[in-house]
DNA sequence: CGGCGGTACACGTATGTACGAGTTGAGGAG
DNA sequence: CTCCTCAACTCGTACATACGTGTACCGCCG
């Protein structure tokens, strides 16, 4: 392996060690000599090499993950993260002329771009809706809502996890509430049980994963999370279903189009 | 103080136990027993509430301040975040009849939630297009683009900086080139000078922030950032306008309308 | 030649100690 | 009463040490 170039430290700096030391490796990064999976020296080689404690180097490493730049592997090293292939979500992704190919939106854009889709964990319930679900939705309180919750997979790797909420007035009895929602996904059933679909709202967040999330989505430190909720509205203007989706961030990046009228 | 009620450690666990820590003052915090604003007990307390080493509390605050829900203030203790309240951006945000009030978007949209809008660091250069801008544009590598930064503040807060791209061919010599662009923005202007807007495409990014960024929006530890590129087409088809703002990520929601057609 | 185990190396967890530096409030000096 | 000082408390940085646990590799042994 060849010896990576770092310099030394500044001891007239009044900036901590352990920065100092981020710094460098920071810069290394940057500036490509130390390339997405490359691994970083180990604790024990910058120890030597600064002449520090090592509690000091884990520090400056500890910087580093939390920015997203590395991450540790138990027993091998430290190493620059690579990133993922970036999926382009375009806003017309729900357009009906995508949906009537039969595809379910996910599926269909995967494919597209070469990869191997597939969702699992996929579990349907029918339970009250949510104080926040029901106001999104135009219910009450007590009105009920079918659930559906899935995580979305390419090649085997989660990037994706979606919570759907459905009136169950309108849902309930439907193939909406079978695992497998049929041809063109549940848009496609609204359609045919007749709401014809007008718009959809998205508000986007974006935040550190919740320790269910980092799970689910097998995130590495320091990558933060989409929180997509989307809300579906039909032609007469009733929001007909909810759709509540965490992404992590550096899988995707979101497109949209606005008109400047 | 009323005394903040911790469970004890579960020696039988095999869950670290800095872990065990951080999930306690977790579980105190999603609970509200430690509300917004809240002093964590010191890390003295903790030591002797635990009967562990410091290095074992301070990797637990460590834990929670990553994960976005403590800042920790030298010679005051650490305290339960705190959320700025959300500016909530409608993809309207941009639409002629509310740039014909003449305010720039920003403004309008602050003094209507009843905050005090400003913008500071304002500098406008012309350089070569990079790469990236370049291409957006539509532009070939040589040439020069008028570059607008500038710093939007609420109340004082920090909350986006914003880099706008022209092409130097269009606003060459116009009130684009200065500091106050006049009413309406920049965007007024344009279409002032024949580039009627059609549509806008923005590409929304998540991310950890750069070290500047940090600086810049003086974001607390475990903020991610958005990262918001917009081009604006005039009606020719033509990109006019490349604007990449950076928006502390607990500021803002996001929202957009998307035809179901 | 193939599997098994040892060993070196990597990071993970935890203890203990020491000193620095910012904040706060009590108490004394004026 | 006011102002200043100082002590106490807080987190920040850094040292030294020990043992646990996962990974990779090589050589021995069957």
């Amino acid at each position: 392996m060849a010896e990576l170039p770092l310099p030394d430290l500044d001891p007239t700096s009044d900036r901590a060690v352990f920065r100092q030391i981020a710094d460098h490796i920071r810069t290394a990064i940057e500036q490509g000599v130390l390339a997405e999976g490359d691994k970083v020296p180990s604790e024990a080689r910058l120890m030597q090499h600064y002449g520090v404690a090592r509690m000091t180097i884990r520090n400056a490493l500890q910087v580093l993950q939390g920015e997203g730049l590395t991450v540790a592997e138990h027993g091998r090293g430290v190493f620059v993260r690579s990133h993922p292939p970036v999926r382009r979500l375009a806003s017309d992704r729900f357009a009906r002329r995508h949906r009537e190919q039969g595809k379910a939106a996910f599926i269909a854009e995967t494919e597209g771009a070469g990869g191997k889709p597939s969702v699992d964990s996929i579990a349907i319930t029918e339970e009250r809706a949510s104080a926040d679900v029901a106001e999104r939705l135009g219910l009450s309180a007590e009105d009920q809502v079918i659930r559906r919750s899935r995580r979305y997979l390419i090649n085997g790797q989660p990037v994706e996890t979606a919570v759907s909420y459905i009136p169950a007035e309108i849902a309930r009895g439907t193939r909406i509430e079978q695992p497998d929602s049929g041809p063109g996904g549940i848009y496609a059933r609204l359609e045919e049980l007749g709401h014809r679909l007008d718009h959809f709202v998205e508000e986007i967040r974006s935040r550190m994963p919740l320790r269910d999330e980092v799970r689910a989505l097998k995130l590495a430190p320091g990558v933060p999370v989409f929180h997509l909720v989307r809300t579906a509205y039909d032609t007469d203007g009733r929001a007909v279903e909810v759709c509540d989706t965490v992404m992590s961030s550096d899988a995707y990046v979101l497109s949209y189009e606005l008109p400047a009228r």
